[in-house]
RNA sequence: GGCUCGGUAGCUCAGUUGGUAGAGCAGCGGAUUGAAAAUCCGCGUGUCGGUGGUUCGAUUCCGCCCCGAGCCA
């Protein structure tokens, strides 16, 4: 009944097999690719993010992908603002975008829109950083319940990143973030979408996929490539690209803090953890078409669901 | 073959002067507003190697057996 444009929402967790359906799907249809990920926005880092192929890009060209160094930061904010003018774009050359990613945040930002907050300041996260080294993360959770009780209410006293958050917000505006939270207009996605979420039915095998994938990360130069980009870059090991995973444990194993055999057991863990963290978000948003990502005809299955386009 | 040490949660271990046990990691559930592959919150999941004995009661004490490591032959 919408007259407006479609969109599909590609949703799933690691390891689930959403590049390949994507890659399909924009062999068959009038689809144009946008990675819904915050790890492969990264430039030069390929073999830990799992990044699609230099040939299956060619084939099946993704955006947002490769648009920043591992000395950047990308942001929820900064996804959405892309993914709508990417949207309007193909959407004006008669096509329809396909977003395919894990990051189930930057898919809630662009459905849901964002409250006006203040963006990340750099230099007011510094000064709070050395704040928190000095006094504590509830020192910091106090001062906050003085100037926004209400979001100190609601945020636990040992969440580091978002009592700093809120405090920045305060410190950047003058106003709490609970104060800006409830001048959110409504702002809709003017799309109509169709929501596939990608989900295991047993996640045992998808633990089992996630294992031989970090083995194979390894086996494919994972750490090497981290050498790499610590001699291109002035990395550091708390910016954002490297608490990636695998990236983060690679780090620690360079440094001499953890062995070889905790290296592959943390890396693989971590990637466990990632993927029952997006499960949790796909359960919690109700209007998904739930799909078993180990559905033999998986492929079959997605395009039906897109014949009510 | 003898001696010693060990066998407790998926893993590494702690513990019970005898009243069926608890940490870390892993796992599971949840939260999620410009860092989100981030950052947090909650939950112990167990024939205490087996078997016999002592005992009101044994994971704990004793005997035997099994398994592992080490030393001596």
């Amino acid at each position: 009944m919408s007259r407006l444009p479609p969109a599909i929402f590609l949703m799933g967790p690691t390891a689930s097999g959403k590049t390949g359906i994507a890659v399909e799907l924009a062999q068959r249809l009038p689809v144009e690719l946008i990675s819904v990920d915050s790890a492969l926005v990264f430039r030069d880092m390929d073999i830990g993010t799992a990044k699609p192929d230099a040939a299956t890009l060619a084939r099946a060209p993704h955006h947002l992908i490769d648009i920043i160094d591992p000395t950047e930061a990308y942001s929820a904010a900064a996804f959405r603002h892309d993914a709508l003018r990417l949207m309007a774009d193909i959407t004006a050359r008669g096509r329809v975008p396909l977003l395919v990613g894990g990051t189930m945040l930057y898919f809630k930002a662009l459905r849901e829109g964002l409250s006006p907050l203040p963006q990340a300041d750099a230099e007011v996260r510094a000064q709070l950083d050395a704040e928190i080294a000095e006094r504590g993360i509830e020192a910091l959770h106090r001062k906050l319940a003085e100037v926004d009780p209400q979001t100190a209410a609601r945020l636990h006293s040992t969440d580091t990143q978002r009592v700093q958050r809120a405090m920045e917000i305060y410190l950047v505006s003058g106003k709490p973030m609970s104060e800006l939270i409830q001048q959110q207009e409504q702002d809709e996605l003017p799309y109509s979408i169709l929501p596939i979420a990608l989900i295991p039915s047993d996640r045992a095998v998808l633990h089992q996929r996630i294992a031989v994938r970090f083995q194979q990360m390894l086996k494919d130069g994972l750490l090497d490539e981290l050498r790499g980009l610590r001699t291109t870059y002035p990395l550091h090991r708390d910016m954002t690209s490297m608490r990636c995973v695998g990236y983060r444990q690679g780090w620690e194993y360079l440094e001499g803090e953890i062995t070889e055999a905790d290296l592959l057991e943390k890396g693989i863990a971590a990637t466990r953890q990632l993927a029952k963290r997006q499960l949790t978000w796909l359960r919690s948003m109700p209007d998904n078409i739930e799909v078993d990502c180990l559905a033999p005809d998986l492929l079959d299955t997605v395009l039906n669901e897109l014949r009510h386009l």
